[in-house]
DNA sequence: ACGATTTATGCAGGATACTGCCAAACTTAG
DNA sequence: CTAAGTTTGGCAGTATCCTGCATAAATCGT
C-alpha cells in the first residue's frame, strides 16, 4: 500500500519469467545455483526462489536439487544402472504403454530401459505377437505364457544393448505391425526425434515405417534435448506417453496432432 | 571460460549431487577414488563422502571397496538364471572352450548354459567375431571390449532362450565360420546328437554346416543318452570338451575320429 | 471505475535432508 | 596376534524443503 515497488529497484529482477531468464543463463555460467544465493541476489524469499526452481525443473529445465539446481546433464552413465535412473517414472510410463496392447496384434517394441520395464507390466493373458531388436526385452518376455516373440537379428550395439545393421532393417520392413514403442533417447518439439547412433537412427525410421500407430516414450527428463542423429520429426508419433505434465512442455506436441499420455 | 571444469572449484562443492558427478568423473578418468583424499578435495568430512560413495554405491554407478570405490564396468546383467547345476563341470568345460578362441576368428555359439559360461572366460584381450542365436550369450558379451557380436534373429524359443526357424538359418548358411560351439541337450555314440526341439535341431545341423570345426561341449549327465529329434551323427563333431574321465565313455567317440578334451 | 478472480509473494510450522561427530565393528597389513 | 586405518549406525544440530494460509499485485468482466 505504501511503496509499490518494495525493493525492486532499477538492476533488480522483479518478474518471475524475468527471474526464470536469468536463474538459466546463471545456471550455464556457474554450472550451479544456490537458493539461498539467489534469494539475496534477487531480494525476494527463499519460499519465492524455491518455488521458481520447482517451476523450472517441472518444465524439465533444470535439475533440482537439496540447496539448489544444476544443469541438466547428458547422462555420462553408460552402464546397467540407467535401470536405476527415474525408477519411478518410467515405471508409470511403461505401464500405461502396456495397457496399450490388445489380443492378437502385432507390436514393434524398441530397445531403452523404459521399454524393458513394458514386460513387467503386461497382462499373462495378453496374446500378441512381439518383435524386439532388444535382447534384454526377448528375455524379459521369456516367462511370460502366451506372447510370441520374434528377435530381430543384426550387429549387436552393446552399450545400447540392441541389434541393428541392414540386416534388423530389411526384416523391419518387412513387416506389418498395429503398434510401435519407441524408446526415446531425446525428442524437441521442432527438432524431433533425435539418437546417439546414426545406425540406431535408421532402425527407428523403419520402425516408424512399418507400424500403424507410433507411440513415443519419454521422460521428463529427456524432452526438449536433443542428440546428433534424427530419425525424424516429432510429427511421426501418433502418441507420446510421459511423466511430465507441465502444459507448456506437452502442447506443442498436441499441436502437431499428436495424442499426448501424461502419466 | 575454458576452465569452468569442476576441477577449478573443487573447494566450493557444496551439493551432494554436485559431488556425486565429479566423484563419477573423476572415477571415469583416473580409474579409482580414495574416500580420505576426495575429504580433503571438497573439504567435507570423510562420514560425508563415505555416505557419498555409499549411495552411488547403492545405486549401481559404481563399485565401493575399502577405501575408496572402482568404476563399475565388469557388472553385467542380473541374470535369474538357474545355472547352478553342474556349475563345477561347467566351469571347466566352458574356460576349455574360451581358450579354443583365437583372434579374428568368427565363432558361432549356440543357446545352453554350458555356452552361457563361456562368455566369462574370454581373454578382454581377445578380438573376434561372435555369432549367436541366444540373447543371454549376446547380453553377456556386452561388457566384452574388443568383440563384435552379431546376433541372430528369429522365433525366440522361451524355454531354451534361443532363436530358431527359417530366419535364423536362412543367416547361419551365409556365414563362414572357424569354430562352433554346439551346445549338447544329449549325446550318445551311435544315435549321435539329439535334442528336444524340431526348430533347434534345423539351426544346429545349420551351425555345423557353416563352420570349419565343430566342439560339442558337454557334461557327463548328459553323456549316452537320447532325445527325440535328430541333429546328425556325433561324428559330425570334430571335437567334445566334457568333464567325463571314463575311458570306455570317452573312446566310442575317438574312435569315430572326435578329438576328445577331458578336464 | 469497481469488485471479483487469478496470480505472485511472503510467512509460519512441521517434515525432511544433509552433515559432522562418536563409538563399536570390521578390514587390512604387518 | 596386534595396531592402524576404515566402515557403519546412531545422534544431534542445522539447513533446506513443503504445505497451507494470508496478503498484495495484476487481470478481468461488467
Amino acid at each position: 500500500m505504501d511503496g509499490m515497488k518494495p525493493e525492486a529497484e532499477a538492476g533488480q529482477i522483479a518478474l518471475k519469467e524475468e527471474r526464470h531468464q536469468y536463474i538459466l543463463e546463471l545456471l550455464g555460467s556457474e554450472g550451479r545455483v544456490l537458493a539461498a544465493d539467489l534469494s539475496t541476489r534477487y531480494k525476494v524469499s527463499e519460499d519465492t526462489i524455491r518455488r521458481d526452481l520447482r517451476e523450472l525443473a517441472s518444465s524439465g529445465k533444470i535439475q533440482r536439487v537439496h540447496g539448489g539446481a544444476l544443469p541438466r546433464r547428458a547422462e555420462a552413465v553408460p552402464f546397467v544402472s540407467r535401470q536405476q535412473i527415474d525408477m519411478e517414472s518410467k515405471i508409470g510410463i511403461a505401464r500405461a504403454a502396456a495397457d496399450m496392447i490388445r489380443d492378437g496384434q502385432v507390436v514393434l517394441i524398441d530397445g531403452g530401459t523404459t521399454n524393458l520395464r513394458i514386460a513387467s507390466y503386461l497382462s499373462r493373458e495378453r496374446l500378441a505377437t512381439i518383435v524386439t531388436n532388444s535382447p534384454p526385452l526377448a528375455l524379459a518376455l521369456a516367462d511370460h505364457p502366451r506372447l510370441s516373440v520374434l528377435m530381430l537379428g543384426g550387429n549387436f550395439v552393446k552399450e545400447e544393448r540392441v541389434t541393428t545393421g541392414i540386416e534388423t532393417i530389411r526384416r523391419v520392413e518387412s513387416i506389418r505391425a498395429d503398434l510401435c514403442f519407441l524408446g526415446m533417447c531425446s525428442l524437441h518439439p521442432e527438432v524431433g526425434i533425435t539418437v546417439g547412433d546414426q545406425e540406431e537412427a535408421y532402425v527407428k525410421q523403419a520402425m516408424i515405417g512399418a507400424s500403424t500407430e507410433v507411440v513415443g516414450l519419454i521422460s521428463l527428463g529427456k524432452m526438449g534435448t536433443s542428440l546428433p542423429y534424427l530419425v525424424g520429426p516429432a510429427s511421426r508419433l501418433t502418441r507420446l506417453i510421459t511423466d511430465a505434465s507441465d502444459e507448456d512442455v506437452l502442447n506443442p506436441y498436441r499441436s502437431q496432432g499428436i495424442e499426448v499420455t501424461s502419466t
